[in-house]
RNA sequence: GUGGGUAUGGCGCAGUUGGCUAGCGCGCCAGAUUGUGGCUCUGGAGGCCGAGGGUUCGAGUCCCUUUACCCACCCCA
């Protein structure tokens, strides 16, 4: 295939047919996180380099390597977002939202971009949706930013989730329990896996969720944080479980959930899905009450996750959910003849003047073809127009789901009939609702 | 970066030890019903068989090179 037809590769096309999918799944999490009062707000693709630089660290090299960096025109290092977070804390503190009414709560979808290997479940070009809670230090918050995330999955209809979470302490319980890893894991130092002995320096933190099953053995018996954390954190995390189990949300203790950036505090969670292949985990999330700061904010408490958007339609494709699809046509207009192909024009303005959807033929063809047409779009009505019904200004409306013909007059007649005709379904619809209310709840 | 798999009309696929005028299903267009969709039947359009080179009388099929996609490892902010 050409190179000029083909997408950049780890990149996809959202296509006609799918967008709705797209469009329902972004209202309803954006929805969802605005029950808890969180207000999107959105930043620009791409940020002074730096900012990730600091936010997300430049010790760690394949960050470096997976981003996508360039000079702009006059000589700027510029990258384009690899997550949500840094945008977020930029904005936050460029616009001082610290100075509003705290805890300020931030909800997003984006585009961002990592320059990785594309399989199932990763793209280059992927995209998040996401929440920031800046200045909230309680336990009770860090439930809450859990609950949008599970909310979101029920509201969804997303089933077969686990959801686990730990505590990896403040950076001062974080370096002991870092320092009796290391003595651990040299210790067993001969029988590591060969990236696990070059963690062990860097960052033996990650041994933990090593696959290799020598190490996840040895992993076993590792120290775990839990055991390290000052008495604070402890508190904290008690906290935070109290909350959940208050709530109803399941979760278990994994000890073994780390992250790899030193920013994070405390809490960190995540939601992992057992119907997707090596690229699991939807939603990954927690409190990074160092960030703030490290990007040259005033000390600010934080927290928050990013959820993958294409993994979670992976999901919601494999457990069977619906994505309603919004009426594309309410009314197709068939045309017959010259003045009939004017005067449809005029019908179809008429009829989105009053917020109905309606086309008519943009192609020339007959009329089995247009009725075949106006099939295949879905189109709730059609009305053929041809001399006749010009002549004596009556047409029939015709109702595509059943066959029924419904009289109609021509001029503003039709705009009242589709209303009468649909407010009808509409009201029964609704009775029909109320009917199986009763019954609902012993199904 | 490492490994495995796959590339054939818009989509999904078949093509047997090289003999093709490259098929099938869905979709698209049109007709049967000349003013009415879904079902059925009939016809039509649409492919340099991913790209480049080689072997051969002859390559979709064999060899080499290359590109892209998929899956997994690595990594995962």
């Amino acid at each position: 295939m050409a190179l000029l037809t083909q997408a950049i590769k780890g990149t996809q096309d959202v296509l006609p047919a799918d967008s709705h999918r797209w469009q329902y799944v972004e209202k309803k999490l954006l929805d969802t996180a605005s029950l808890f009062g969180f207000k999107e707000m959105r930043t620009p693709v791409f940020e002074h380099t730096e900012l990730f630089n600091r936010s997300v660290g430049d010790t760690t090299d394949v960050v470096q390597k997976e981003m996508y960096t360039f000079n702009d025109n006059g000589g700027r290092s510029i990258s384009l977002r690899p997550e949500g977070t840094a945008g977020s804390v930029r904005a936050f503190l460029e616009h001082g939202l610290h100075n509003e009414a705290l805890p300020q709560k931030i909800s997003y979808v984006t585009s961002c971009y990592r320059y990785e290997k594309p399989q199932a479940g990763r793209l280059r070009e992927f995209h998040q949706f996401g929440i920031e809670c800046f200045g909230a230090p309680l336990a009770t918050a860090d439930a809450e930013v859990i609950s949008v995330a599970a909310l979101a999955f029920e509201n969804l209809g997303i089933k077969n989730l686990r959801l686990e979470i730990n505590s990896i302490g403040c950076p001062t319980c974080r370096a002991e329990y870092t320092k009796a890893l290391k003595e651990y894991f040299a210790s067993k130092q001969a029988d590591l896996c060969e990236t696990c002995r070059g963690r062990l320096d860097r960052n033996p933190m990650r041994i933990l969720d090593c696959k290799s099953p020598i190490c996840s053995a040895i992993a076993e018996e590792a120290p775990t944080v839990l055991d390290y954390i000052c008495d604070d954190c402890r508190h904290h995390f008690e906290q935070v479980k109290a909350h959940l189990d208050v709530l109803g949300i399941e979760y278990t203790v994994n000890p073994k959930i780390v992250r790899g950036l030193d920013y994070y505090t405390r809490t960190v969670f995540e939601f992992i899905s057992n119907d997707l292949g090596a690229q699991a985990t939807l939603c990954g999330g927690g409190r990074y009450d160092g960030l703030i700061e490290q990007v040259g904010g005033q000390p600010t408490c934080a927290l928050g996750f990013g959820m993958g958007l294409e993994r979670l339609m992976m999901v919601m494709e494999a457990q069977g959910c619906s994505f309603p699809l919004p009426p594309v046509c309410d009314v197709y207009i068939a045309p017959m003849g010259e003045e009939a192909v004017l005067t449809a024009s005029m019908l179809c303005r008429d009829l989105r003047a009053e917020g109905f959807s309606a086309q008519t033929d943009l192609a020339g063809r007959g009329l089995k073809a247009q009725m075949k047409f106006a099939n295949k779009i879905g189109a709730v009505y059609t009305l053929v127009l041809g001399d006749e019904e010009i002549a004596t200004g009556k047409a029939k409306l015709k109702r595509m789901a059943d066959g029924e013909q419904i009289e109609v007059t021509l001029q503003g007649g039709l705009v009242e009939a589709v209303y009468d005709d649909l407010f009808a379904d509409a009201f029964e619809d609704l009775n029909n609702a109320v009917e199986n209310f009763g019954n609902k709840g012993e199904q």
